[in-house]
DNA sequence: TTTT
DNA sequence: TTTT
């Protein structure tokens, strides 16, 4: 089957690194897509998308780029669900990207080895032991 | 800014056509798509995927697409969001389908005449006026 | 069926913009994309890839952007043949952009309107005259 | 930088499947991808679109697929150039496929495990030895 | 709950 | 026949 998304936007806020306990990095963020068009106020809008990123790519992420830069992703859709506070199931569609493109760098120019193969199989094969608590969404 | 999505996957459920108070066709439907290995215990697992489509290929979908028939879908990304039932805000991210490909069709044979252009803009220039009571989600 | 292709890299050269006969805008432009890796010897490789844009969107292409600039284009595949000079049959395969995204501008911060639904049908609508001589290709 | 390509077509011919002197897999393979419109005179047009793909996925395209069978195809564009048979420079933009789907088996049910991570940077990792007069284009 |  |  298939599932691919590639996205160019701007870093909603900056990237938010974390470690699982076994010591993967993972860094969720958010980007706004802007829509081709302006609505009926002539206003543009966006698409607020959330993203997930790991292993090295995920801190190199957290290390180079910051809120309000542009950015492209390879990645593919992924669904999954959690426990909500109130004891109610949340079910988050989010992206997996596989590499990331920076697009612009405040910090510094080193630019991401993109890296079209790595769809990071991997995410799946750890458990995530970030407790659902922190998860930001 | 770019935003792109392909996938191909099955059906879950059958097509939800309702119409817009302007007459507008609007088909919600879910897509299971396979992850390409399989997790610890050796299951394959899928992602599943909400979509919208507007207009004629909206009622071409419902009309020649059923559960369990493999689809194709190219589109964008779009989050949208509303107020629950319980008053709190609901964020949901779906595919807005341009196009759809019948890749198995039960009911007839007639193949949805693709269409990469229509990733459609006219899905904002008019408000739904389907009630939220009424989404699926 | 389904024909999606999705670049960012850097014009190799100033778009090349033409006129139909009949008044259309054409501009044909080629894009280097770095490989993700380097080769044996420890070099960065690119791809070179022929793209083509339509109407209103060449004439932006050629006005807002040269030479050595980032660029993303969301189009589709395609394949056409003309008679070379040496009267063989030359077969191209390049990208018809039906949006084009300007990621940095020398000339002028005149974002284009990004406009996925346009992966330009009336290309083939109408007749090229342009003739084969003019081609660069 | 981003380059991604995805297809769903019909195999034209039989994959070409070959070997390398160290001993890896490369088939070749065309797609038509119908277009999504008719031309002036009411016809359908496709475009034939040159693929590779290396390794084990290559002898499963090999062994389960066939001239006229459904394929998708996740891949990225690549360009490379050999000496034509009249000394002249050829240049060639095909898809690297770094996975493929079985949209249709005549022969065997087995579904190939798609494979989003392995758009294939080994290809590159060692010198295709096939001679060029072997190529298929 | 948002970017330029 | 190539970009940074």
């Amino acid at each position: 089957m298939l599932n691919r998304v590639v996205l160019v936007g701007r870093l909603v806020k900056d990237p938010d690194l974390r470690y699982t306990q076994s010591g993967k990095a993972v860094a969720n963020f958010t980007i706004a897509v802007n829509k081709p068009f302006t609505n009926q106020n002539g206003e543009r809008e966006a698409d607020f998308i959330n993203c997930v990123i790991w292993n090295k790519p995920a801190e190199n992420l957290a290390n180079y780029m910051s809120k309000g830069q542009m950015i492209g992703v390879d990645g593919n859709l992924q669904t999954r669900s959690y426990d909500g506070q109130d004891g109610k199931r949340v079910f988050v569609t989010e992206v997996l990207a596989g590499s990331v493109q920076f697009l612009e760098s405040k910090k510094n120019n080193k630019q991401e080895a993109v890296d079209y193969p790595s769809t990071a199989p991997q995410t799946q094969s750890e458990p995530i032991d970030i407790s659902d608590d922190d998860l930001p969404f």
